[in-house]
DNA sequence: TGTAAAAAATACTAAGCAGTATCTTTATGA
DNA sequence: TCATAAAGATACTGCTTAGTATTTTTTACA
């Protein structure tokens, strides 16, 4: 890699964890700046301003991550009500970079960002619909495979499995931990057993 | 109600809805001024600092809310199953506060302060956890009544109910409208159905 | 009505912010 | 190897921020 590509890259991983856990608006750049050790003329060199390095975040590091932890598992032929499940329980209590008090970076910037800035909700409506739209399908993929009820509308469970995940995640941030994840996941389990 | 008291309101309600509307940190004492006509030396006599009012917003302003909007209508000892779909139905939908682009007013607060404001989490902890001991409660009372079957654990549903809730709002800050909350509300009808 | 305290107005400070202008260093290819 | 552009460094600008200091007005009540 040249060098400049990897001043570039680091500059958007770091900032990704600033930004994840401090949240987009105040994570300043000179923030950015002292973490990377990157001064300011290079960082105006590779993003014309704040925003665009924000998008940058959101299609170069943000949808890739989302697309191995969140998406691959989905690919899967098995029972998609067990996958689903394994994953939520993987994300919630396994993954190594997500911390309960910091939520999810998705739903963070979701929550910060979308209500005032269009390139920011276009980007993470693509995100989300792409999540969407592997869930409905691994769903759709287990009623013609035996595993889910016919009369399970795979676009309600979605909805409902995506916005308690993301619920949780902020539930989470109060009470720090498992007393939230744990029971949160044992009714996930049951509320799914109940679509077979 | 002396004219001090009511300066004091009109500060924390304009306040309340600026912070509803853009965040915590990004709606400025400057813009609170500029919308409430007050000024500065009025603003700091009410308040130490900026965190004071954002924690007086809390009780004085968004707990009570929450109560009359989220708790009171548990209190009712018809099926819990139905009051609380008819809850959520009613935030989601005819609470003419409550807007889809701008959330949930206390999800975003937790979203934006609880990692790094212990005050902060402390009192919507507190909040958090009314909630959640109402509709245990009446989880509960449910089942001695006869519409919640016996092995339903309550903690767990309200779980579900609540993380589901405050995702569903996140959510439909994408694609705002009811596009989202509709199948949603037919997916936790469903849930609810189950559990009797 | 006079006076003391409550309440509010005004002007300011010091720090932080995104972004720019200008200069220096490093890489690249003829 | 040398000219040219890419990449990075430094110093600055203009603006916004939370909070303070000081003064003025309003209120309450003896």
């Amino acid at each position: 890699m040249k060098k400049s590509e990897a001043t570039r890259l680091t500059i958007l991983q770091k900032a990704f964890e600033l930004i994840y856990v401090k949240g987009y608006q105040t994570t300043s750049i000179d923030d950015i700046l002292a973490t990377t050790q990157v001064t300011k003329g290079a960082f105006y060199y590779h993003f014309k301003n704040k925003d665009e390095m924000g998008l940058a975040i959101i299609s170069e590091i943000l949808k890739p991550t989302m697309e191995i932890a969140f998406i691959s598992p989905l690919q899967s032929l098995e029972n998609p009500l067990v996958v689903i499940y394994d994953m939520m329980h993987h994300l919630l209590l396994e993954n190594p970079f997500l911390k309960p008090e910091f939520g999810c970076p998705a739903s963070n910037l979701i929550q910060e960002m979308t209500p005032w800035n269009t390139d920011f909700n276009n980007a993470l409506n693509e995100l989300t619909h792409q999540w969407e739209e592997h869930l409905i399908e691994s769903l759709e993929r287990g009623k013609q495979s035996g595993f889910v009820r016919k009369d399970v509308n795979a676009r309600q469970v979605t909805l409902m499995v995506m916005s308690s995940y993301w619920g949780i995640r902020n539930l989470g941030k109060l009470d720090l931990g498992n007393d939230t994840y744990l029971p949160y996941l044992k009714e996930l389990k049951s509320y799914l057993n109940s679509l077979h």
